[in-house]
DNA sequence: TTGTCGGCCCTTGGCCGACAA
DNA sequence: TTGTCGGCCAAGGGCCGACAA
């Protein structure tokens, strides 16, 4: 029952020094979840979640696009699923690619007491993205270095600071940031025959510098204190098939593994990251959600399901 | 007592197919050479090296800008220092970035048995790229988009076929493959006051292809089909600071770490990754040269030394 | 011997409205 | 309403020898 704010989902993204992702500053949480897409939502920092941990694994086979049919010693100790208390919550973006990615620091508790579940049960209803924005969907036009970018007509008015009319033709210099906080200036222009908005000057030097390309989109976001934000959505290309020349897949695997059989053990916390545009399926998910599916068999959750049973069914 | 050749060393490497690494072919060895500098050697595929756990831990901790100051989980049963067989070393570059690295499986081997100190005492020379090339360090006239590439004269004499001098200017068009398989073009040029060898045409597209800066340095091989290869070496900017997006760097020294108990437990192969460019030390070194160092007290190895006593006297 | 520069040409970038989907 | 194109101009890419380190 607090005030609305997107903020507070992910308060311990804010302030807290860079620790190895890179970034300096933190990351506005709007535009992160704005670049995440609409499907994507992390727990509240101070909830409880479930952990899985063999859905990590997937996930990080599946970014190295490496088949689980690796042999991995057993972990006897090492439970199928993971209640946890989520402790922070650090929302990242890929420097190069601006891609986004989520770090949690989990900790094993207890499952005896029922309390868990019932202090999970406050739904944790994250009404983020109140705020105005719009999404675009790059044409060849829009990533040729022949022109500009033809902003879509209630898009410019719902978003972009009113033109001066009286002006023949009517533009504006305009500024947004990006999820590093770097400054991208634009001429916003309303000319033409019939009259639309363009982006202008400044634009090329964007697309070339995030790499842009047809079917990849942009978006722009008005904030409360009416400053501009623009962030990336890249088209679902090739896995970028890196960060396969520091850790055999093998290793990773175990790695895994054996981190959450260790903080399971000791009830110690540990970290993982969460890459929500790579990924094929969650692996941390709200208690509350979890209980509400098992208990009401919903068939919602979709393949986190079809993981759990089959881990059900072949596990001892 | 084999033939003389290189490619004896890395035979693993050959005709096999892309594993995780991603590239199509294989790696030419004497490029791969070449662009891992005059200081990296790999011990040859069969011979029995020394693996040291910790070693490979500091290197990806480094590679991730990390501090070792984790709370590790014990591995009781992992020592400090692992005798394997080297099954399979296979060479890799990174597609983006050229970054050269290598894979390495390795199988621990009971030490009881004396012969493996003879067997690896039949020193492994690898007497690598005797062939012909030449390494420049790129200036700022190099990189700009203003000029072209001028090759130092004793360079290009030596590794260039040889002009035609009857033409006016000579000329030729130069055609070398890098490490992708990827064939660049250049007109190669002798002209000036005073005379000189100049690389133009095709030139601009390979500095901005390879994103190259004055002080990297680029490296013209000949090799014995009188064949050109090209390669690059970066200058020691500061690691590139990616791949932590997908597993934190805990999970990656424990992983590390478990891997090799696992290994070590059943005598099965696992698999490393040696980033020659990025390692402040080297981890899998060949047991002749372990023992050799060991038994004369020499102080030539280093950073390793200091290394392993500290973990011998930290250790149980 | 070779790094940098001014000169000069010409490709490409980039802004414009026309036109059609 | 908006994606693509031809026209047109200007900026920068890129080849040349001059000159000096």
């Amino acid at each position: 029952m607090k005030a609305p704010g997107s903020t507070t989902a992910v308060a311990g993204a804010t302030g807290t020094s860079p620790s190895e992702g890179g970034e300096r500053k933190s990351i506005n949480p709007e535009l992160w979840y704005g670049c995440a897409g609409p499907l994507v939502s992390l727990p509240p920092v101070g909830s409880l979640v479930v952990y899985f941990p063999q859905g990590h694994s997937e996930q990080v086979a599946a970014t190295m696009q490496k088949d689980v049919d690796v042999q991995i010693p057993n972990y006897p100790n090492l439970p199928w699923k993971m209640i946890c208390l989520l402790h922070n919550v650090t929302l990242h973006a890929d420097p190069e690619t601006d891609e986004v990615y989520a770090q949690m620091t989990l900790q094993p508790v207890n499952t005896n007491d029922k309390e868990a579940f019932l202090a999970s049960d406050l739904s944790p209803k994250t009404n983020r993205l109140q705020t105005d924005f719009f999404c675009k969907t790059l044409t060849a036009s829009d990533t040729s270095t022949h022109g500009g970018f033809s902003v879509p007509r209630r898009a410019a008015e719902k978003i972009f600071p009113p033109l001066d009319f009286s002006m023949q033709p009517p533009a504006q210099e305009l500024q947004a940031r990006d999820l590093h906080d770097n400054v991208w200036t634009f001429r916003h222009i309303y000319r033409g025959q019939p009259k639309r908005h363009l982006l202008t000057t400044g634009w090329s030097l964007f697309v070339s510098g995030k790499r842009l390309l047809a079917g990849d989109s942009v978006l722009f976001i008005r904030d409360e204190k009416q400053q501009l934000l623009l962030g990336i959505r890249r088209a679902n290309r090739q896995p970028t098939n890196i960060s396969s020349s520091v850790l055999s897949s093998d290793s990773m695997q175990i790695g895994i593994l054996a981190a959450a059989a260790h903080a399971y053990a000791n009830h110690s916390p540990f970290t993982v990251f969460y890459n929500p545009r790579a990924s094929p399926s969650e692996f941390v998910i709200p208690l509350a959600k979890y209980n509400k599916a098992i208990y009401s068999h919903q068939i919602t959750l979709g393949m986190r399901f079809r993981m759990m049973f089959e881990t059900e069914e072949s596990g001892t």
